[in-house]
DNA sequence: TTCAAAACCTGACATATGTCATAGTATTGC
DNA sequence: GCAATACTATGACATATGTCAGGTTTTGAA
């Protein structure tokens, strides 16, 4: 593990535990511990009461709910630098959401005390948090609209430019995050089955190009183009 | 109107102001206005700057983002003791929703400056905000799984409990909020006339009974039932 | 009260999407 | 290296939902 103080971490620069005064920090570094997390493995699940916050140093988890009919619908997807389960710490609520691991992680687990003694003292951080949250709250608003108005295709068109531009993608073009067929029709929330058709589609359409489970955006204008309904 | 000053608005029991100091409420109270709104005019427009919140006194508004097909989708319905415009405010970016009363309204708009200086100072404030706003980004991941999720015939037994519980019957048993079918389904994310038809489907099984524009709620466990899929 | 506008309703039809069944293909663990 | 397992793919079909077109009823303003 290359930095295992708080105070030192660049990961640090990402989150709301930027705002944090020296001394703080010194305490959350001294509270906290550092997991592995394989992936596929949970951190926690929906209805577990969290007693921390986990902060990602590396790879992504999916957040999801489960739905009544049993799908899972992923509602974010959490890399490094962002802090997951501030929700249900400050509601003072188990958590609604699972988070899984979608690549091999490594992560920060701070106490909530340590979370909550700042929030109580320090303004700074609380505005700093409760900022980061309103930009969640809109964002959700947008998948909401997104989600009731837009067909699934344009859903998943969207999707893979947000891969493309919030990942990145590597020497050769394809996307950094491989996510399986079932977690993008999870994302977007339809069958497996219609998400495997309508990449099917796009291929042939030469938006995108494949290579075993890795894919590359190959047009993103047009793929822009189709998530806007063209 | 009854009463003018905050300090004494019974309104604010239900909202964060409940967590400003004596002084600082003074300070809100001078600075506020009042403001009447008639049903069908707007508070605020998608895009708009805003300069301050509105605490709903009493009457109930819409929010809702126009997506890129033309369609309103209703994202929430605030009423008596509920803030709007808070998270433009704090995150100092134009609103991303849009406001308009589907009833007559009574609203106090509280310049931004005031609820600025009490978000740097006092943290107690800060956090009662924050915690109003973690539920709200939970309730969002709800609708989120329900849109994703749900048969439209799902979200609309829903959306009349909801109305039920939250608006509550008046001595006939009719929702006190009555609301337009367009209005209905943007709420559900489904074309008016699915609304329509859906609700006519709704009459004819007893689960609902109307006169004229009003409705009421005539089996509330089936209509349970149905919004959990039987 | 009257009339025009708005809201509501219904049918016919096109389309998007989900479901089930089946088979090929990659991965993993032993 | 092989079997078991998960993942990807595709067809056939059922169903949910949107769209357009035409009515009827309700509402609100002159």
């Amino acid at each position: 593990m290359e930095e295992s103080r708080c105070e030192n971490c660049i990961v640090r620069q990402f989150n709301s535990l930027r705002a944090m005064s020296k001394e703080e920090l010194k305490q959350v570094s001294d509270s906290k511990t550092t997991k592995s997390i394989k992936k596929g493995e949970p951190l926690f699940q929906e209805g577990d009461k969290l007693n921390g916050v986990y902060c990602v140093r590396n790879g992504v988890s999916k957040l999801s709910k489960l739905s009544p009919n049993g799908k899972d619908q992923i509602v974010k997807l959490a890399t490094k630098g962002e802090v997951m389960g501030q929700r249900s710490v400050i509601a003072e609520e188990s958590t609604n959401l699972s988070a899984i691991a979608v690549s091999d992680m490594e992560v920060c687990f701070i106490p909530k005390d340590s979370i909550n003694s700042t929030l109580h003292k320090n303004p700074n951080f609380t505005l700093e948090v409760l900022r980061h949250m309103a930009h969640d709250l809109k964002e959700a608003d947008d998948v909401i609209v997104n989600m009731s108005q837009k067909t699934v295709k344009q859903r998943i068109a969207e999707a893979f430019l947000y891969l493309k531009n919030n990942f990145g993608e590597d020497d050769e073009g394809f996307l950094k995050l491989t996510l399986s067929r079932e977690d993008i029709a999870n994302v977007v929330g339809t069958a497996t089955e219609s998400a495997i058709r309508i990449i099917s589609e796009f291929k042939k359409k030469g938006l995108i190009y494949t290579s075993g489970k890795r894919i590359r955006v190959a047009d993103a204008r047009k793929l822009q183009d189709m998530a806007e309904g063209f």
